[in-house]
DNA sequence: AATGAATGAGATTTCATTCAT
DNA sequence: GATGAATGAAATCTCATTCAT
């Protein structure tokens, strides 16, 4: 038994160095220009044993890029409670993705890689399909637009405002600021400078779409 | 005179007729996947002829780029006034954005070249760096942070907001929009749907950056 | 003693067990198209391991293909007699190519193989050196010629016939009646009309070289 | 205009040159073991350059294919008469097959692609779908059993035999010869003693099918 | 004895770019 | 000035076979 388990360990293992090495030189260069024979070269395999744990490139990247997004959302998921505010909900939700954006390239590499396999679909879907279309990332999609709705209720946001508008708002904002650092020189990325621009720019969607009544510096609690 | 002249003329043509040519496939089927016999195919030329136009594939794309970059901000300012308020100046912007983004292609062009050349470049760069790199946008750069400088000046911008920052946020929404519908299947790229939200997340972003005695309505010009 | 029999015969059933698998897959999807990962698959073992069984893929088939060329002569020659006339030989041997060709998949398995490691060698050897190639089939050429002779020993074939080449034309025909059913669509390969196609050319031949005196329709004992 | 002209031929030249390797490979080895970097190497191009002239490996071999299938068919059209009779018909195909063994290497190269291309398609169909399926052959197809007919008529063959049926037989019988052969050392492919085959087995289905009153000798004709 | 893992060698195909005419 | 022709370099993927455990 403990072979079959070591065996087992050690294939993921080597699953897991594959992918490490890919996520390596997609962060490092872009989806786009790394090559399996590249990414053979950086796991010190060769071509024909990448295709022993992935069916094809498509397969490689598509598990790198799941497996980020599925972390991404989990994590947000596991940190928000139902009886939370809806403004506290969108506070967690920031905390997580500036802890993630902050600690690791996985909101990067997913950017490079969603316009390396995908270069003709965005992200999030705008237009009249927007609705259907949620097979990406519907759970994040139901989450943040539930939470819109929570603050309506709550009287803080502005109640003539869509919520799926808005959502899709910040959702393509999140996404291409994301976009955006993925393409910037890797030393600054994850700078402080960032992260604040990247706040304001929250702050600023927030007091959009707050109800006027409600102070703006209400939204100051983003640190 | 006149046959130097004519040559050059025909040669100007030609170089338009390449640049057109390029531009439908790009529009039709993305930059990413826009080879040079393409290309040539389309402009019935040769493959070898586009290389007296152009000195390599790169250098066709980044002129395509540029002058469709240009044209979007030439417009814009042969349409702004300096004695213009800086809400007029918005909504004059967004005027122009509107009109060429209803009419053209040019920016879903843009974008998708953008993307293509560029992958790891961001159209809009942000962080310490964002104030040096001025030369992709300088004059829209300038020109949108003046009118947010005019707008606090007239008391309708929250004075504590950071025109540079408003100006890079504002700058990757809109490219983000392009960004996002280059990406839609063409027949619902252009439609009043898209505009109808592209305007939203406008009035959201003035809202956001609103003096707080300013009433919301107030931004509801746009149409 | 008991011990080194018993693995003895569990290393036989395990040879006969990748046989069996490798057959079924030649005979459902070509032999050009089996890879040893296929084997191995079906059989439910590693690729390694048919390597302990088969020196390489050639041995493996090889081995497929003699198996059942001797089994097919085999059961021939069991049910020929020597005190039998030409014709009850012809007859004998018709039954059999009916019988294997209606009940198993192994003529058509044979030639499946034969195409692929040989593609440039003939089944049938003709031409000079045929009479000293006989490695592959000696024993049924010999059995067909001597029946030949008997033929026309009892004045049924035309003495004039050379029996050898008569034996060859009938050899090749054999083989490719099977080699272009191993082609057909699983579902009509072995159809009654298939049969009655081999049946006839059967009696052409042996009208061809009967003898003029000798009634066409003492061939017509074929059924 | 003589400018253009000569390209087109130094094209086609090209083409030809490319076709002629590619033959002598398949002649030589065996089309299955034909890459195209053989092909490349052997006419001192680039493989890109095969591309140039034929979309694919398949092309390339197809196009082989076809050219000799349709020289071979139109060289026996273009030597039939419609005032021959069935035998004279018989006796003119017979040449003309003759003609073309002897003479080039294209029946061989042919049935070697056949069994590349299309491993598990038999060349002539039997059972019931032949009737259907005559795209590869049709003429060919039609015009032998327009030629047993006739013989029929003409009191040569056995009213009762059913033409398309011996048809196929010729068909499958020609092929198979020329499958033997091209699976032949070279140096005996052509010989004199393989015609001498051919010829016995042509004479032997022709008596086969003959109507009983027609005295054998009637189909020594050949020689 | 059995196997999971690894791989070398090779297959087809694409494309930006060059060059002789 | 224009181009047909050619190509080097690279990409993805496959498969029979080997080897350490």
């Amino acid at each position: 038994m403990g072979i079959v388990e070591r065996k087992e360990r050690e294939r993921a293992k080597r699953k897991e160095l594959i992918k490490k090495c890919a996520k390596e030189l997609i962060f490092e260069n872009g989806a786009a220009s790394v090559s399996m024979a590249d990414i053979a070269k950086e796991a010190e395999l060769s071509k024909a044993t990448l295709y022993l744990y992935f069916v094809n490139k498509e397969a490689l990247f598509l598990e790198i890029f799941n497996e980020s997004n599925n972390n991404f959302i989990e994590r947000i998921y596991s940190k928000l409670n139902p009886s939370m505010s809806g403004l506290e909900g969108f506070k967690t939700v920031w905390g997580c993705y500036r802890e993630v954006f902050g600690n690791s390239e996985d909101l990067i590499i997913m950017f490079s890689i969603w316009n390396y396999i995908a270069p003709t679909l965005p992200f999030v879907q705008i237009g009249e399909e927007a609705e259907a279309d949620k097979n990406t990332s519907e759970l994040f999609y139901t989450m943040i637009t539930d939470m819109i709705k929570k603050g309506i209720d709550e009287g803080i946001f502005d109640p003539t405002i869509n919520p799926q508008t808005v959502c899709r708002i910040l959702m393509i904002l999140f996404s291409s600021i994301v976009s955006s650092a993925s393409k910037l020189p890797k030393a600054v990325r994850k700078s402080q400078f960032i992260l604040n621009e990247i706040e304001s720019m929250y702050e600023i969607i927030l007091r959009g779409i707050a109800k006027e009544s409600v102070n703006r510096d209400f939204f100051k609690f983003l640190q």
